[in-house]
DNA sequence: TTTTGATAATTTTGTTAAAAAAGTCAGGAA
DNA sequence: TTCCTGACTTTTTTAACAAAATTATCAAAA
């Protein structure tokens, strides 16, 4: 019935939210099922009826926030005049994806190496739509003919995000941590622009 | 006394060795001051006579090593005709001591985060000089007139060896390991190879 | 000066009980 | 039939504590 998923629709809608909410502020770990419910003056069986477990919700809300993502890079696919352009849009909004989610992603500093495959399947579609975006500049910057033929696009910007992937802030010494800490993002962001300069220049001819 | 110093060296040595196999096969928290005091047919205490506690040991077995590497990096320091050569030395050597050490380095993998900080003192000292080889590369090339003036070659050296540090061989999807695997570690310098290739060209007028 | 057995101190591991949270279900309301 | 709940069960986390393993010390012997 039309009605009763329009209801369903709505009602999920809220209960993403109000998970985004507890997941944002207080990560995944640290939220109960009784808390969102609690938020919603909902009973916590009734969040078992919309979703079938806690991860399960989790990484729906995940979707969801992958899902805004995904479209900006898709609405702007092809729009940059030149390939600088390209990496330092995805760059920055890379960059405000992760500042202003962060605590959202305790349950991947959390779970290190063992996150459930659903996630990796979204991490997995985030990366096909940033390589996909920016090889795409990469070719249309091969026929304006401002860099050299790149015989592998895919490839060239794959090793190009992993190495700014790369791009951390040591403490003192050298104790680099494995996730950045919030207070140094701004920091890793200014270096990867840097970074991404001298990328541009190499590829020119 | 010359020949107790002798000797006593002789001794420091023969636990070092014994300790490093250990270390190597079984990594620091899998393995015991008294598996050390067997292999070597002597009491743990005498152990706590040459060194004052097992990190320190530790410690010291990883200095000889990083010794061997650091010799390497300062007996060829300002012998490099152009920047590359220097960067393909530094990615080389780095690759040969991590494969030929692989399994000593077990530890890293296992304590991750939390490593003993004197590990991290002879880490720091690693990346030191590894800096200043390709700092003072860097320094002789603009000298030369090949590359652009570098306001400060420290920062720059370090932004690309976090970038190199970025390159990690992807399984099927995207289920990037921390530490690369040992089957990876060819792909991963070849790769290394390619990307100093474009940060090279990208210094260049 | 070098070495050790005995022993102290500390850390890790294992056990168990209580508490908290996840997850289920029969049945009621809309 | 769909949506919802209170009461319930199961699983996970936490805390306390004892046992075991390991690190570290030291007086005394070689």
């Amino acid at each position: 019935m039309a009605a009763g998923n329009d209801h369903q629709d709505i009602k999920r809608e809220k209960i993403l939210e109000a998970s985004y909410q507890r997941f944002l502020h207080y990560g995944y770990s640290k939220t109960t099922m009784n808390e969102i419910a609690g938020d919603l003056s909902m009973s916590k069986a009734l969040l078992y009826y919309y979703f079938p477990d806690k991860s399960q919700l989790y990484i729906a809300v995940m979707r969801k926030l992958s899902n805004d993502y995904l479209k900006i890079l898709e609405d702007n696919i092809n729009t940059f005049t030149n390939l600088k352009d390209a990496f330092v849009f995805q760059i920055d909004i890379h960059h405000n994806f992760i500042v202003s989610n962060y605590n959202f992603f305790d349950f991947f500093r959390l779970n290190e190496q063992n996150l459930p495959d659903p996630i990796w399947e979204i991490v997995g579609q985030v990366h096909s739509a940033e390589l996909n975006l920016l090889s795409n500049a990469v070719k249309t910057e091969v026929e304006r003919g401002t860099i050299k033929p790149v015989d592998k696009p895919d490839e060239l910007v794959d090793l190009l995000l992993d190495a700014l992937h790369g791009i951390r802030v040591g403490a003192v010494s050298q104790k680099k941590t494995n996730f950045p800490r919030k207070e140094h993002l701004e920091e890793i962001h200014a270096k990867k622009l840097l970074l991404i300069d001298i990328f541009i220049k190499g590829l020119m001819y």
